[in-house]
DNA sequence: TTTTCATATAAGCTCTCCTTATAACCGTTG
DNA sequence: CAACGGTTATAAGGAGAGCTTATATGAAAA
């Protein structure tokens, strides 16, 4: 590079105009400025760029050739600044979340909705994962917003909380229900569990182990709504997330156990890497959620 | 444009190392310098593009984006300004040429073989045509050079002397010459000219018609060689210029009638726009035939 | 001629951008 | 743990690039 680059924008706009005095309006700077540019430029380059006639000026064939070159520059620069200003607008870009099924039936597919409909230009992609592989394809930079269970712990992460959910026992409408359940009680009831890798088995079998009980469920489901289907056929007592089933629990399809005390409060969280700054379409999202919920 | 194009220049190279202080050295400024760039840059376009983490920097994605259309656009600047490089040290560009015939063939030639040979890479055209022709194609900018036969008006153009010709009447070998011959003699012989439009036979015209004489040739041919090869095989007396004939008269093909006074001498002389610059091959053409001759 | 519309030049000032110096932060190492 | 070597950020002040204004110059139009 022989010369500073902005001296290639006096350059263009002198040339788009043919003339110096006209460029100088354009650019907000006075003639002299641009005479004074262009001389630079062309003792920079060691090549006459401009024939300096009575009427105006005009391009020699260094020039012409030159113009090519810089026009092409400049609109890539300009493209380039166009395509962030997009980005900005939410114009374009993409949102990619991780998120459970469970997570992504219940709580985001709503939001997700919404925020399409506002932002029809950004493209949506969902990447379906268990708690700790969410975190990772984060990690990796597959995704910009991975939805869990909380707590969890990892410190490269913020983690929002974004709603808090209650676990209940439920069971068939059929079932003769006791006026209270002590939580060894439902642990000898015949169990409808999710599979032992997901977090909210996870979180159950720890709070019983603390009261050295265990849990030994007589089926093992991988998706939430199987266990309220179950439950709800009389195959068992399922423990699910009271906020994903108010429909089947207003229904009468279901029922809640009494059980005391009841299963602690838990939360679902938004995460994101502490250190990479969001898009643009994440930041708006989380936005959107915080806003609505 | 959002910014000062120069900040691209910044952004680019540390973009390219990954880290501020590498770029400065790159670019022989201070770290703070860059730091300060950067900032602003990311201030003007309102968009976070580097993420700064301990160890170095990493581009954000919108960084990405924008470096892209960086990357192209310096890539550009860089085309251009290594286009016009070459164009200076003569390794790419042209020689556009304009001269008739006679003065291509005896005077040019030479010439063209030298400058080809010093500069391979320069592409060379040729644009035939008569005297008032050459100017027209230079004029329109379609040639960068003509070489005619002087004198000429025209103060749209410089036109430097390049050969001093002498025309002269010549005969074949077995015509038998007198001691002397005036103007008015050589008239009454039976005359070999060129076709009226040609210039060099304009300025004979023009010679002879101060005297009151008017030339009336048996024979007009449109090109000096014929010239010689009638003059030769005993056709007549044609006027050729001697510089262009210098074989033949000294292995007898033809001989010069001893004319007195003699015709003045005249010049071919190498014409081109006084307010366009000359291309570089087109001077460097001009400094070979100035050295040369 | 004079006027008008170009660009070029001169001189001086302004304000951008750089430098220096220092801080803050992190990871490594003695 | 403290010191060091590596980042980038911030503060403050100074240099000079590049601007402005004013004027010159030159060619065409009036």
């Amino acid at each position: 590079m022989k010369t500073k680059l902005d001296y290639y924008r006096v350059f263009y706009e002198t040339a788009c105009f043919r003339s110096f005095s006209t460029a100088a309006q354009r650019l907000y700077i006075s003639q002299s400025a641009i005479s004074q540019c262009i001389q630079q430029l062309e003792k920079d380059l060691g090549v006459q760029l401009f024939v300096r006639t009575r009427k105006g000026i005009s391009l020699t064939n260094e020039g012409k050739i030159l113009f090519l070159k810089v026009e092409s520059a400049i609109s890539a620069i300009e493209q380039g600044e166009r395509q962030l200003e997009q980005l900005r607008h939410l114009e374009s870009g993409e949102l990619r979340i991780a998120a459970g099924d469970t997570i992504t039936t219940h709580f985001l597919l709503k939001y997700l909705e919404e925020f399409h409909v506002s932002y029809p230009d950004i493209r949506i992609e969902m990447a379906n994962s268990y708690s700790a592989g969410t975190l990772s394809l984060v990690k990796e930079g597959k995704a910009d917003l991975a939805f869990v269970n909380m707590p969890i712990e990892d410190d490269e992460f913020v983690i929002e909380p974004c709603l808090e959910i209650n676990d209940v026992f439920v069971c068939g409408p059929d079932f003769e229900i006791k006026s209270s359940y002590s939580w060894e009680d439902v642990a000898e009831l015949p169990l409808i569990l999710l599979e032992n890798h997901s977090s909210s088995r996870h979180f159950l079998d720890d709070l019983f182990a603390e009261k050295n009980i265990s849990l030994d469920p007589q089926i093992k489901v991988a998706v939430h709504d199987l266990l309220i289907r179950f439950a709800s056929i009389h195959l068992g007592v399922s423990c699910i997330v009271e906020q994903f089933s108010t429909d089947e629990l207003k229904k009468g399809l279901i029922k809640k156990l009494p059980l005391s005390p009841p299963l602690p409060t838990r939360n679902i969280g938004c995460a994101y890497l502490k250190n990479a700054p969001l898009s643009y379409a994440a930041k708006e999202f989380m936005e959107l959620i915080m806003t609505l919920r």
